[in-house]
DNA sequence: GAGTGGTCTAGACCACCCT
DNA sequence: GGGTGGTCTAGACCACTCC
């Protein structure tokens, strides 16, 4: 009774798991019956049981603890409007959110990735601010920004509580255009820290270039977010067309 | 020598075959050696080898075939202007690539995924077309769209071979604007099938609303891609603003 | 101490692909 | 037939949390 295609002991635990979360047999925030317990009651091993458990952590509807049990996520994502405001703060008030900033580091860095190619980054050292940022105090953004060197030591303490476009607004840089690149990525390693997501997990990512009115300033930069926290929106008129084009 | 955090077995032999994936000592395309020969040469069983394998399998970086192998997957990825064109055609075309439509299905449905709700859509039956994007003969998309069932039966037939939004061009409908929102999920059953990707796989989604100058008129739709598949662009102004504000 | 999930193992069977 | 990956099991140990 192995191996049959497409009806694997696993597979069908977990649709049957899916279904009593789905249909609130398993309500949100509730902890599940524990392994040894459902594999009584679906007739299998417990090590079937973990796997489709293991399964479900990574498709977000699951969470598990060590030692205290295994849980129905919450799902409450903040949807962010790409076109409204620069900024992720004025974006989280005009929810009805607390935002907050948690500085990681800062430190020198080239950029490596090379999802940055697209935006046409610079090769030499940079200026580079690793942060969290939160929406009512769950962590919803890791973010990664790059920054030329030129930034002087009063502006880059102000990192620790700002936005940076906010930052260098308020000093006098004028913005002229964001460049976007929106993808999908298995969670980094630093991103399952922070979230406290499994390996692989689905979470969205915005790679930026904000351009200003000195052409050789741009400040570039990464946020990423687990899937069931963030997603984005923006509106686009039928005859809106780029700056300019290429090739 | 189990349970240690942060050092967990599986972990370290992930960690190590992704170094030999990137240090291109497992080249792109290429085959790994058996599972039993990698449990041999790093000294651990061949179920703690599976479990890293597959986590690579989520993660994108490997796929396996039974029996055959499993090998390092291919790497190229197709990024796809938002605010250049509407239609996928054109920016295939404009990459110089050969793209093509599969129809799946042809059905009256209702929209009942939840993350369709900040578009607003309709309550009622609309038609539903599903349908698979190819460029260059691997699939890239998995589309979904509704439209309203006043559509007639000869736009209906153009479908099988052109994107909605061409057809209805054609057919004299005027779009004004695109309402998009974007985020990333673990795989749906159909995109795991059509694509070959595991539970849990992330893709990016695109959530969309094509209005148009008849007001009761509107084209929803969902695009899933894998993540290693598709990203997108967008460019915006400094001083974009959306057409009116709500609250 | 009892219960929880996480990890690791040895061993077995299956379906698949190639020769 | 011999190789491959995928699945399932029983049994064991660990770290954790709560009482």
């Amino acid at each position: 009774m192995t191996g049959q295609i497409g009806t694997a002991l696993h597979e069908a635990v977990r649709q049957e798991i899916t279904r009593r979360v789905r249909s609130a047999e398993y309500g949100a925030g509730q902890a599940l019956p524990s392994a040894a317990i459902l594999a009584e009651d679906f007739g299998v091993s417990a090590i079937t049981i973990k796997r489709a458990l293991r399964d479900l952590q990574s498709a977000g509807i699951l969470r598990s603890v060590p030692g205290l049990g295994t849980f129905v996520r919450e799902q409450r994502r903040f949807i962010r409007d790409l076109d409204f405001s620069l900024t992720s703060y004025d974006d989280a008030l005009r929810l009805g959110l607390k935002p907050s900033i948690h500085l990681i580091s800062l430190t020198r860095e080239k950029i490596q990735d090379p999802a940055f190619d697209v935006l046409e980054p610079p090769a030499g050292l940079m200026l580079c601010v690793r942060k969290v940022i939160f929406a009512d105090d769950t962590p919803i953004m890791y973010d990664t920004s790059y920054l030329p060197r030129s930034v002087s030591d009063q502006v880059l303490d102000e990192f620790r509580e700002k936005f940076i476009s906010d930052v260098l607004r308020d000093h006098g840089t004028q913005f002229t255009k964001t460049k976007l690149l929106i993808d999908a990525a298995p969670a980094s390693d630093e991103a399952q820290q922070t979230f406290a997501i499994p390996n692989g997990y689905p979470t969205l990512r915005r790679l930026y270039r904000l351009s200003t009115k000195e052409k050789s300033f741009s400040v570039f930069g990464v946020t990423e977010s687990p899937f069931d926290r963030l997603a984005c929106v923006v509106e686009l008129d039928a005859d809106h067309k780029p700056p300019r084009r290429r090739k």
